[in-house]
RNA sequence: GUCCUCGUAGUUAAAUGGAUAUAACCGCCCCCUCCUAAGGGGCAAUUACAGGUUCGAUUCCUGUCGAGGACACCA
């Protein structure tokens, strides 16, 4: 019996194989193997003959005839159908289905890795948020966005390298800076003398506070300690950019979100990078000076209009370092890069690649990629929450976690198309029922945990049960959700969309509630009951490395 | 005004260009002498509109309408 790890590539090497040998000039055509909708058309088809009804000037049946017949023997195989307008519909034999059970079983928590990576490095940029205050819950919908995508790629077989950049000069640090210094001097918000774009929340006093009272603080990438003095501007600044970064570093590891790498703007400008990068474009040719201001003709490369690189004033606007920036990652052989961004950063996509094309670097079009999630608004008891008290405008992420706990947040945060807006609610993601997908799927691998412990055998005798005895359409049904699972970690890795891994763990634990209602697991035969225990180990096992992608618990009880 | 994303059952959402569009909630009806009813089974209900490309369109293209966002020598 072969062993096979994904139905759906195994297949779609099969059938290339008969590709080559009916329509060798044809090889390029794309081999797509898909899951039909209806049992009836069996377990996976293939549009090929489709496909090449047109260049072979055939007809589709005609050609499907021909790949059948060239296609290599397989026991996996039970039969090979042609239908409708010329779909090769192909049934996988009972035997290669329970075989699943198995599979899983010895791989473990590495079943479902793939090497469609190859091992290649990808870099994943998310949250990146200013050191200016709390993350809120935007940053919250990135930070599970960007992390279940990092988790998703690196089970597709990629090396992935998690990157926060952020910017720790410039105005609105100039702004943070002032707010705490006045807060040093006991002015607050209400008072008249409180600038126009100074920090109002309650976050900015506790600063303040601990800056006077000189406290050290040490984040994930700083280390300093308050001076006390509310003249020196530059260790104020110093102080408040760490203390709000180690602010967002607790919210972070709350939310169970690592970061490998923080890259900071002012790094950019004191190794040279910028200017490099400025000299570099101007060497390209597409620079131009008007009014005092040096431009970039990014309209060469698709842009509705130039962008000011240097201001009138001699400062540079900030794509300028976000172009450098991503000079640096191109060199440091990050061939593939993804930005996690919330949508209002949408505009500067185009004048970021813009500027790497002029560079003219090797850098491939189109490169980085971009995931950009919509907004969220956050709802409890039916009405729009918008202020936190400490962060005076917006609700924190934190907010979320200590109300609804990290597992409901990430999942919720995590489970929608990242293009699609968002609306939290608070109420549902805190119940304990069935409406609730967290627990409904908790509940599915808290409740195999339960009959395992009754049963209290050795889980690793269960290699040896006998799963040709997995005969039900419970049993059926479950083990083609096993099945399914490589193939929707390729798909999530290929479309970027980590909310894939949240619906299938919701298919799955449906499967598995189903199969639990109609069928008793600790039966007198001891063979059944063997085969039935494999099955649901193997579920629970499935259960827990799609939970482990999308950062949620997998309790034994609950 | 220009650009970007989205428009799917009453509601919230899925669907790699494939065959009869999938779930959950709500509503109605059923199932615990049972390994957790935080569960299961059944009924009803959907692609905004108009064109186009295609053997085939929820998916791609154009336009209209609706929701959100972006449009600084701010970041």
């Amino acid at each position: 019996m072969s062993i096979v790890l994904n139905f759906k590539s195994y297949l779609a090497e099969l059938f290339a194989r008969a590709l080559r040998e009916v329509a060798p000039e044809q090889v390029g055509a794309i081999v797509l193997i898909e899951r039909p909708k209806q049992a009836a058309h069996g377990d996976y088809a293939c549009n090929l003959a489709m496909q090449l009804a047109k260049p072979l000037r055939k007809s589709p049946r005609d050609i499907a005839q021909a790949l059948i017949a060239a296609l290599p023997e397989s026991d996996v195989i039970e039969k090979v159908e042609i239908a409708g307008a010329g779909f090769i519909n192909v049934f996988i034999t009972k035997t290669a289905k329970q075989a699943i059970v198995h599979t899983v079983l010895h791989a473990g928590a590495g079943y479902g890795h793939l090497h469609l990576g190859a091992g290649c490095k990808v870099q994943v940029e998310f949250v990146s948020a200013n050191p200016t205050g709390p993350l809120h819950v935007g940053h919250g919908r990135g930070a599970a966005v960007g992390d279940c995508l990092c988790n998703v790629l690196h089970a597709a077989g990629w090396e992935v390298t998690r990157e926060f950049y952020y910017n720790d000069a410039g105005a609105q640090i100039e702004n943070l800076m002032r707010s705490v210094q006045l807060r040093c001097q006991g002015v607050t918000p209400d008072d008249p003398r409180w600038p126009e774009g100074g920090y109002r929340g309650d976050y900015i006093a506790e600063v303040a506070n601990a800056y006077m009272a000189q406290e050290t603080v040490e984040s994930d990438d700083q280390h300093v300690v308050g001076k006390g003095d509310i003249f020196d501007t530059e260790a104020i600044r110093h102080f408040a950019v760490a203390y709000l970064r180690r602010e967002q570093d607790l919210d972070l590891r709350a939310f169970n979100v690592e970061f490998d790498v923080f890259a900071l703007e002012s790094a950019l400008y004191s190794s040279g990078k910028v200017e490099e990068a400025v000299q570099g474009l101007i060497a390209s040719g597409h620079t131009y000076e008007q009014d005092g201001a040096l431009w970039l003709r990014t309209t060469d490369f698709g842009d509705d209009k130039d962008r000011v690189m240097r201001k009138a004033d001699g400062g540079y606007t900030y794509f300028v370092p976000d172009v450098a920036y991503h000079l640096d990652k191109w060199r440091r052989g990050f061939v593939r890069v993804i930005n996690e961004q919330g949508a209002d950063h949408h505009s500067t996509i185009t004048r970021v690649r813009a500027g790497l094309q002029a560079l003219d670097a090797g850098i491939p079009q189109g490169w980085p990629d971009y995931v950009l999630h919509q907004m969220v608004t956050v709802l409890k008891n039916g009405e729009e929450v918008k202020i936190s008290k400490r962060a005076g405008s917006y609700v924190t992420l934190r907010d979320l976690i200590d109300e609804v706990g990290c597992d409901a947040t990430r999942y919720f945060l995590a489970a929608r198309h990242p293009d699609s807006q968002l609306v939290f609610d608070i109420d549902l993601a805190k119940s304990k029922c069935n409406d609730n997908p967290v627990y409904y799927i908790q509940y599915a691998h808290a409740r195999i945990s339960t009959v395992l412990e009754l049963w209290g055998g050795e889980h690793l005798s269960l290699l040896q049960a006998n799963v040709g005895l997995l005969d039900s359409e419970y049993e059926t049904a479950l083990l083609q959700q096993l099945i399914d699972y490589p193939q929707i970690i390729e798909l999530a890795a290929e479309d970027l969309a980590p909310h894939l891994v949240a619906f299938y763990l919701k298919d799955l634990a449906a499967a598995f509630h189903s199969y639990y209602n109609a069928s008793r697991f600790l039966v007198e035969d001891e063979a059944i009951k063997c085969a039935r225990l494999a099955l649901i180990t193997a579920a629970a096992q499935v259960m827990r490395n799609g939970l482990a992608l999308l950062g949620v618990s997998a309790p034994d009880k609950m």
